[in-house]
RNA sequence: CCGACCGUGCCGAACAAUCGCGCGAUAUGUUGCCGAAAGGUAUUAUCGUGAGGAAAGUCCGGGCUUCACAGGGCAGGAUAACGGAUAACGUCCGCCGGAGGCGACUCCCGGGAAAGUGCAACAGAAAUAAACCGCCGCUUUAUGCGGUAAGGAUGGAAAGGCGAGGUAAGAGCUCACCGACAGACAGGUAACUGCCUGUGCCAUGUAAACCCUAUCCGAAGCAACACCCCGCAGAUUUUGGUCUGCCCGGCCGAGCGAAAGCUCUAUGCGCGGUGGCAAUAAGGGGCAACCCCUUAUGAGCUGUUUGGUAACAAACAGCAAAGAUAGAUGAUUGUUCUCGACAGAACCCGGCUUACAGGACGAUCGGUUUU
RNA sequence: UGCGGCAUCGCCAAGCGGUAAGGCAACGGACUCUGACUCCGUCAUUACCUAGGUUCGAAUCCUAGUGCCGCAG
């Protein structure tokens, strides 16, 4: 399933103003959860509730090559985890990649967003066994799309 | 063999497994959506295909598009030996001249300073004009007058260079050689070269200062440009339309729920913030070509032959395939090697410039050794 | 992506090819019981983004690069 990307700049702005923010390794994750998810919903032919996600990689980096590199890395990663955990929906999501990013792994981005995700308390129900203790943390949501 | 030098229609790690992305084709599309239906479409599956030599810088030239445009001139800009190539160019090829190198070869913003104007600090006697020292002559013997550019000193630049004659001392004043300029002849399409004759040679540099001469140039750029859609409320009204308003994770309100919370709300408020996604929302075209055939188009690509020293041209044959729109080429694991540089298409071409690990091929030069 | 502009001392800045003004700040001194204001001096040999070129001579002219900024229905 494909994602929408965020691509106005107005979104990013609300984004980085309202939503919560956790600093990892490599990565910076905004979560802000979607006002207009339901209206997506409508608008999708699958009717499924999604994600929309926006990945911000500064020139600060290095030159397009790096930063298309980046930037690959980030969708790979978050794509993983979409497919791998239960994740909540509906949400708005920026991933901001630091300048240790350049030199990383998707494997390494992938541990940054499970930690982040636990942090946020992005995981939907219980998932078999890690995520248990994480549940404690956050708060339970029986939320279907 | 060693060391150089030049060039290229050259290459720019490879392979496997699993997962994943854009585009195209075919199928699917009953169960999702639109539609009265026909049908279309989301989806899914298979197959094919998917960054560069510089894709970069945006420095030139063109195509394409819109606007402007009777014609001419001025202003402004670009180029600069000569001949050719080209759609065009500031590019390329050949050639001339100059500079460098033993050589292969490399480098040159290479028109005009005798059309005119400007500038040339400091130093120096003097900077386009000459007498400070010196040398020589004369006399009234002194801060005198005259001659003189050979010597000194300054400078980036000081009146072609050098030798001999000549002279009071000197001076192209005279002569030889070299240089410069002009003319004739020969060669070359030409720039120019060679050779002969003549002219004592009225004069520095700067045109990447103004300028002059010759040639060329309308402007803006795909966020160009055209096409579809163009809402709701209020006011006005000739019913065509026109004008005004539309922001917000603030508050208030409504619905669902046991609660946490979730959902809805332009047409309520105006305490507060803000001048915002282009008031709002949303597209497809421009946009990417060689196939079954036909026609047309594209300065299209590849190969062969012919012509040309070459750039290149002509003829013939062959050729599917990057085309995104917050932006596709990837991720993970493993193996191998020479251990991987610079670097990511964004309307399309021809160049230039800049960056770059390593390799391939071809031509040439110098040295050494052997035959 | 396309188009355009700028770069001079710590900051703001002027600059007709001839050896880079000025102001603020900083430092030292004077004035004052002390501070501020004011006055004097220093900031001077590397303050002209970098590299080549033209020129006797370049902050200025030319070429290439670097960094920063702006504009686009």
């Amino acid at each position: 399933m494909k994602n929408i990307a965020i691509s106005e700049n107005h979104l990013y702005k609300k984004v980085y103003a309202k939503g919560s923010k956790t600093v990892c390794k490599h990565i910076v994750v905004y979560v802000l959860t979607d006002y207009h998810a339901s209206r997506l919903q409508r608008e999708n032919p699958l009717k499924k509730r999604i994600n929309r996600v926006g990945l911000t990689v500064s020139t600060r980096l290095g030159k397009a090559v790096v930063r298309s590199r980046v930037r690959r890395i980030l969708r790979a990663a978050y794509q993983k985890l979409e497919t791998e955990r239960n994740i909540k929906k509906g949400k708005l999501i920026v991933i901001t990649a630091r300048d240790s990013a350049v030199n990383a792994k998707s494997t390494d981005i992938y541990t940054d967003l499970l930690f982040a995700a636990k942090r946020l308390s992005l995981f939907d129900d219980a998932f078999p066994k890690k995520t248990t203790e994480s549940a404690r943390n956050a708060r339970t949501e029986n939320e279907n799309g």
